[in-house]
DNA sequence: TTGACATGCAACCATTTGGTTGCATATAAT
DNA sequence: ATTATATGCAACCAAATGGTTGCATGTCAA
């Protein structure tokens, strides 16, 4: 079964999908052809990271005449840092709290 | 170049590696047996997730006699959440500023 | 010491992934 | 009307991924 987190996990598990989003967040609309610039593959291979960015639900496009604008939607970063990133950034937390009470108990040798 | 960040997000990217991280979150020490009790595949395809999540610095592994214990490290889930995922999370609050402002200005008609 | 248990290692395999090229179509500009 | 630009679609391909099986090795227990 391939949940929705698990294609956001998915979707950013490439470093050049990735990149585009980091695109989108500095400037949000990119064409398609924006996109491709700086990018060193051909102008079908950004497409299908693309396609794969928004079955994540992590970009929203709109045609606009013959140009195709792209919108990032951090939502669903959002949400699986809520659901499943944050249990583990609250174990760390607790991981130096026990680090720092353990030290301060050697202290008292 | 495969960063070290490309390696968390690729080591995360595979649902049954994070049911691996999520079982050992609840119950650090994990032998190898143990992690395969409930995974519906074999020990070496098992091993193969974990070798890849100890390659990430997700897992550090001591060997106990004959037995292979497994412990988690959360820090680079935390790592790139400060520094990748972060910067979304921040747009998405920014965003959520817009629309109230949005709504609220709307009020005004 | 013999057998059972826990793990390691390697070869192999099907599917997915990330890329390519070629061609078609729709829109804008001259 | 013609040409250039922006994008879409499909076939193809090599490499990576996620799994398997078979066998070897090290350690604990009877």
């Amino acid at each position: 079964m391939v949940t929705h987190d698990d294609k956001v996990f998915k979707a950013l598990a490439d470093a050049s999908r990735r990149q585009l989003l980091d695109r989108l967040r500095k400037k949000n609309g990119l064409t398609l052809s924006e996109l491709c610039d700086g990018h060193d593959m051909s102008r079908q291979a950004v497409t299908k990271h693309l396609v794969l960015l928004e079955e994540a639900n992590l970009v929203t496009t709109a045609k606009q005449g013959r140009e195709k604008l792209h919108y990032l939607n951090p939502v669903p970063i959002n949400e699986i840092y809520t659901r499943w990133i944050g249990k583990f950034e609250r174990k760390q937390v607790q991981a130096l709290h026990n680090l720092k009470q353990a030290l301060e108990e050697s202290n008292d040798d």
